[in-house]
RNA sequence: GGCGCCGUCGCCAAGUGGUAAGGCAGAGGUCUGCAAAACCUCCAUCCCCGGUUCAAAUCCGGGCGGCGCCUCCA
């Protein structure tokens, strides 16, 4: 497959550098408070990347994502809340976890907290060697990277060494440090601060340093195949882990770096914690809305787009949804026996178009206009009567295929099984209604119907019977 | 000030040199007790101005507009 990589600015073919094992890394979330909506919207990007990695390319996939629970915002936040810092930030990643599962976001292999004790100690030897090999300094009981000791620096943000916006750092450390672009690998800890001391002194690992170690302790041997993240970590947080790891190990770090846009808000601003203008999963359900659709308004947009975000979009994205979801439910219906050779070529069509969208730089849109072109000819098809049910197990299972990746249909379905109303009352009201029409007392069966629908349960007729579904 | 991205139908969104996918919304028709769903038909020449080319939404130059990064941030 082919893959964009911020490294050269251009997509690249990919294949993992040891055998059929991808190793990924991507930064997670920093535990001070909910993700919202553009955190996830990167999440669920790396998903997509994951199961393509996994079901179209065929790798398998070792990725790791962080937490990380030990910074100024978690220390302050974990204060004023008056809980432990671990009390505190357990919470939020109770919360991703939630959020994930909810969006359906698949499990990685491995979640690492920063202030596990395994990952501290990684750090401190990173550090250690950081030191000894002359990239490291000490002053205040911090310890510091040296930049001028990397003549890589900037190589992956593209920028050059003086090209730092001359006084626009405003850091409160900058009087400790030989070069105001140094930055902290191990900071001292102020009094009543968490800190720990395993080796560099006391105090608590500065940001960068926890993903560079626990990368290298849970993927093994440099380079790893992708580390990812939002583009807002290109700098400095990425490129300070390229300088970190390489300077560590004297191996390069990462062969792909995969970025993801941000999502923007309605009046076009970034979504931010700092700015205060966020929004939840649980805020989009608390409207009404499912997941399965915020899961599709996220995957409609490449992943190195920015994403708009609006209500209006949302919508949109239920009624697309519900377009498959009704193809899906008549193939259900199909009971003739037999099978078309050209429904069986049409279904394995859609599965190569599908797969060469994803392995194209993971072209989601794209992706989901291929699926759609496949619902429009299933129904033709059905509608001209040249479906049989083997045919129908063909065409469902050319959509499973997708959705292996997208992920959307199979959200939906789990939203399906839980209908605002009882099934069994549904389906008592449908055999009311059947007999009415059979008496052509139309007024009973349209009032049940309205009924029903009021309810957020439409029913259809057809010339097999009445089907349900939510609204 | 420096670096970079983007501008495609009313809305969302692919395509990045060979004559504009797909979804939502809309119009007309078929089917239906009525609806819904579905099908058929219709609905853009790609922000503006130059240039390169047999050929440009796609390349180059110049505008205009939006956004991001350079500072914690997905």
């Amino acid at each position: 497959m082919r893959l964009y990589n911020t490294l050269t600015r251009r997509q690249e073919p990919f294949v993992p550098a040891r055998g059929g094992t991808v190793r990924m890394y991507a930064c997670g979330l920093t535990v001070y408070a909910r993700g919202h909506i553009g955190n996830f919207r990167t999440f669920v990007a790396l998903d997509l990347l994951r199961r393509t990695l996994r079901h179209v390319a065929g790798f398998d996939v070792r990725q790791i994502v962080n937490f990380t629970d030990v910074d100024d915002k978690t220390i302050n936040a974990s204060r004023a809340a008056g809980e432990s810092l671990r009390a505190y930030t357990d919470r939020y990643i109770t919360a991703f976890r939630e959020d994930a599962a909810a969006l359906g976001i698949e499990p990685v292999e491995a979640y690492p907290r920063a202030t596990d004790e395994e990952n501290l100690r990684a750090m401190v030897e990173m550090v250690a060697a950081l030191e000894a090999r002359g990239h490291a300094y000490r002053s205040d009981g911090s310890v510091y990277f040296r930049i001028a000791t990397d003549p890589d620096y900037g190589r992956l943000a593209r920028l050059d060494h003086e090209g730092i916006m001359p006084g626009a750092r405003i850091d409160s450390d900058q009087y400790a440090k030989h070069d105001a672009r140094d930055f902290v690998l191990w900071k001292a800890s102020a009094p009543g601060e968490p800190a720990w001391d395993f080796g560099v002194g006391p105090g608590r690992p500065g940001w960068h340093i926890e993903c560079s170690a626990m990368a290298l302790r849970l993927l093994g041997e440099p380079p790893i195949d992708i580390h990812a993240g939002g583009v807002d970590l290109i700098f400095p947080h990425h490129e300070n882990e390229i300088a970190q790891s390489e300077g560590a190990t004297g191996a390069p770090f990462a062969r792909f770096w995969v970025h993801v846009e941000h999502l923007l808000l309605d009046k076009g601003d970034k979504m931010s914690k700092s700015e205060g203008n966020i929004l939840t999963v649980s805020d989009v359900l608390a409207r009404g809305r499912r997941a399965s659709a915020l899961r599709y308004v996220l995957l409609s947009t490449h992943y190195r787009k920015q994403l708009r975000f609006t209500w209006d979009s949302l919508a949109q994205a239920e009624e697309a949804l519900t377009r498959i979801m009704d193809c899906l439910a008549r193939l259900d219906g199909v009971t003739a026996a037999g099978s078309n050779p050209a429904m069986q070529a049409r279904a394995a069509a859609a599965r190569e178009a599908f797969a060469a969208m994803m392995r194209s730089d993971l072209n989601t849109p794209g992706a989901l206009g291929v699926v759609f072109e496949l619902v429009r000819d299933v129904h033709a098809a059905l509608d001209a009567g040249e479906v049989a049910a083997g045919d129908a197990a063909v065409l469902r299972g050319a959509f499973d295929h997708c959705d292996r990746v997208l992920g959307v249909i199979a959200l939906r379905r789990a939203e399906e099984e839980a209908p605002p109303i009882p099934v069994d009352e549904i389906e008592r009201l449908i055999a009311e209604r059947r007999a009415a029409r059979g008496r052509r007392d139309f007024a009973t069966a349209d009032r049940i119907r309205d009924d029903l629908q009021g309810r957020g349960i439409a029913l259809e007729d057809s010339a097999a019977g009445t089907r349900w579904k939510r609204v």
